[in-house]
DNA sequence: AGCTTTCAACTTTTT
DNA sequence: GTTGAAAGCT
């Protein structure tokens, strides 16, 4: 075969040449960890367009906008300009697109409002009559896992089997209905209701097929039952023509079953699709050959979908460690050593630099991270913990978020009660109570009821005053926002706004903390920089709008940001250690790793109360998630890994005896070489440092 | 009884 | 560092 450098499939291994070259027909790529599946993907879209295919019939769906944003990266440098027409998105954007355009068919106008988490747990408490925010939370995991299930309040109702169940299905029923006088919509909505559409008008589902000459999907493990059968009518389910698609996944990386990610749906695939071409990629670029044989001993112990064996040309490398600390503590104090022996090790060797970036400590839980700080910030070692808060979860943002969900959707009763009272108008809980039940006498929306003829009968003629002017000034910046067009325009509207309701003084009233109103602030910058930009056309790395590079009106701007929850960050080039779940850390990958808190009740996770709740069957099935949560952390290493165990862990005052992960013993490590203590590697190095030094420069001092 | 204080526990998380 | 629950206090 001859070597064409510009040739799409040049450099990729024979079974990324077969995935490429696929190009009609359903196409499952089994892609192990680090065995380049983005690259087929990015390179395969190349190929489709290199073969005739115009690239605004070609869709690429990914599950987080981060992931969106890096493909549409690595495809914009393979084939440049024609990148502006793919639509590369998570599948959440595609439901909203579907419904922004088609959503009539399902009773939605086109400017719904999308909630998020907390709103549906505010409209949760309200419609069960409770403030128990533990109780909605529970409801809300039911009924969101109906929904995925494809029901409606109505069948789940009809399903359920006890008290318990019927109830949550009587509020569900008390949501939908609160939903639709929103006109808005929850995550799950953005997947069930475009499946919805494509089922029940032939107009739409042909509208959208013809649309998409070839669908690709990354990280197709982490499908739910809906997004398949969505998938399912978008490719053509049955056609003979359809089936035009390349799907994407690892069975051994599915660690979102709590979530409702079903493996079903890798069985599926060549059951519904019978001329499915399978293929599997097994060589890995990332890890040495010791740390894979680690990876594939564990994830042995699953029951398998499909057999894969992955190797890898880099070599035997390091061994794996093992670390047996005393206690949490303990094990902290052992990393942070084991990170400056490593750093320290490479400068006595004159290699490369170890730099703080190149390592990562990895932990099941978030609240473990906690003792890992301490430990970093006494060894004065520069940390980032990855995850926590998103952005868009923070108080002001979503302050600001309600206010142009209200200017877009005047019937959003959450947004509006949110921008009401922030910052504090003088209208308060009782004028609401009024306003509120005002408005469902009569049918209307809140926003709507602000202007009712009859409204002075409910409400005090002072809170009337303040009613109006509410209502009149939201009016006005929606003219406003409406009709300001690019970036610098569009942040003096930002910023006449911020002044207008005067967000900043908020801030620092409602906040004690001076410091933190002002970091606060900043934020809030921040985020309606982040907005302007976009309305200059810029900043949109995620696919959520439909077309770049052209200016935009806030209005239109402001439609796609309930979606984000990552403002593309200038993060990802610190120089600082990682601190990760291994959750978060799918897809990622650092030189040296260490995985901390590998003990039995924590990886694999488990609480003594299961043991007598849970059925076996149940039980294993748990393991099983947990095994492959083990394989992700493993497979996230380059050249060395560190696992970790405690002896003893903390049970209120005093210690237990913890029992180590049954994940070490099947990784099947030769016992010889494995365990040593990184405080004395360091000590030892320190010194062999400090005789060296006194060589080379004996006269220094 | 209703309030405050203390104590321990803490899945995983995106849209 | 936060939250929920249990114990203690008025």
């Amino acid at each position: 075969m001859s070597f064409d450098p510009s040739s799409p499939t040049a450099g990729l291994n024979p079974a990324q040449q077969d995935a490429v070259n696929h190009l009609r027909g359903p196409c499952l790529v089994l892609a192990g960890a680090g065995s380049g599946k983005t690259r087929v993907i990015t390179q395969k879209i190349a190929r489709l367009i290199q073969t005739g295919m115009p690239p605004d019939r070609i869709a690429a769906i990914t599950f987080t906008n981060k992931a969106a944003a890096e493909m549409r990266e690595r495809a914009k440098q393979l084939v440049g300009r024609s990148a502006k027409g793919l639509t590369i998105c998570t599948f959440h954007a595609l439901g909203v697109r579907m419904l922004r355009e088609s959503g009539e068919a399902v009773g939605l106008k086109p400017q719904f409002s999308i909630l998020d988490s907390d709103d549906v747990l505010g409209l949760l408490k309200e419609a069960g009559a409770s403030t128990d925010n533990k109780a909605a939370r529970i409801w809300q995991w039911a009924i969101s896992n109906w929904k995925n299930a494809g029901l409606n309040a109505e069948q789940a109702l009809a399903q359920a089997s006890n008290d318990n169940e019927r109830i949550t299905a009587t509020i569900m029923q008390r949501y939908e209905l609160a939903l639709a006088a929103y006109q808005a919509v929850d995550f799950d909505d953005l997947i069930g209701l475009p499946l919805k559409l494509l089922q029940t008008s032939l107009e739409a589902l042909q509208l959208w097929r013809s649309r998409l000459g070839h669908v690709l999907v990354d990280e197709y493990q982490d499908t739910n039952a809906t997004q398949y059968e969505l998938l399912k009518l978008l490719v053509g389910y049955g056609d003979p023509k359809g089936g035009q698609f390349t799907c994407v996944g690892d069975d051994d990386q599915s660690i979102y079953g709590w979530r409702g990610a079903t493996l079903d749906n890798l069985k599926k695939l060549p059951q519904d699709f019978p001329n499915l071409r399978l293929i599997k990629l097994e060589q890995n670029y990332r890890s040495t050959n010791a740390i894979l044989r680690a990876a594939n001993n564990v994830i042995r112990a699953n029951p398998k979908l499909f057999d894969k064996q992955l190797w890898s040309a880099l070599g035997e490398g390091e061994p794996v460690r093992i670390n047996d600390a005393d206690h949490e503590e303990h094990e902290a104090e052992r990393v942070v050593a084991r990170i400056q022996s490593l750093r320290a090790q490479a400068e006595m060797h004159a290699q490369p630099l170890v730099d703080w970036k190149h390592f990562c400590v990895l932990y099941r839980a978030n609240h473990q991270a906690r003792v890992l700080e301490q430990a970093c910030r006494k060894a004065s070692i520069p940390y980032k913990v990855s995850g926590g808060q998103s952005f868009f979860d923070r108080a002001e943002i979503k302050d600001l978020c309600a206010w142009l969900r209200l200017i877009i959707n005047n019937d959003d009763d959450p947004a509006f009660l949110r921008a009401v009272a922030t910052p504090k108008r003088g209208i308060g809980t009782s004028t609401l109570q009024a306003l509120g039940s005002f408005a469902s006498k009569m049918k209307l929306s809140l926003f709507e009821a602000l202007f009712a003829d009859s409204l002075h009968t409910a409400v005090s003629s002072r809170a009337l005053a303040g009613l109006h002017e509410f209502g009149r000034y939201v009016n006005d910046l929606e003219y406003r926002a409406r009709h300001t067009l690019g970036a610098e325009d569009a942040l003096k509207f930002f910023l006449d706004w911020l002044k207008d309701i005067g967000y900043e003084k908020h801030l620092h009233e409602s906040e004690d903390n001076e410091k933190l109103a002002a970091a606060r602030y900043t934020n809030v910058l921040e985020f309606v920089d982040w907005m302007a930009k976009r309305c200059g056309g810029k900043g949109d790395e995620s696919g959520i709008d439909v077309i770049a590079d052209v200016k935009k009106s806030v209005l239109e701007v402001a439609q796609t940001v309930s979606l984000l929850s990552t403002i593309s960050e200038r993060e990802g080039e610190q120089n600082v250690v990682t601190l990760s779940t291994l959750h978060a850390a799918k897809g990622l990958e650092w030189p040296h790793v260490m995985l901390i808190g590998c003990n039995e009740g924590t990886l694999p996770f488990s609480r003594d109360a299961d043991e007598e709740t849970t059925s076996l069957e149940e039980r294993a099935i748990r393991v099983a998630e947990e095994r492959r949560l083990m394989y992700v952390g493993i497979t996230r290493a380059q050249r060395t890994l560190m696992v970790s165990h405690t002896k003893k862990r903390k049970k209120g005052r005093d210690f237990v005896i913890a029992k180590p992960s049954r994940f070490i013993t099947e990784m099947q490590l030769d016992q010889a070489t494995v365990k040593e203590d990184p405080r004395e590697k360091l000590k030892a190095l320190r010194a062999e440092f400090a005789k060296k030094a006194a060589e080379t420069k004996p006269d220094a001092r």
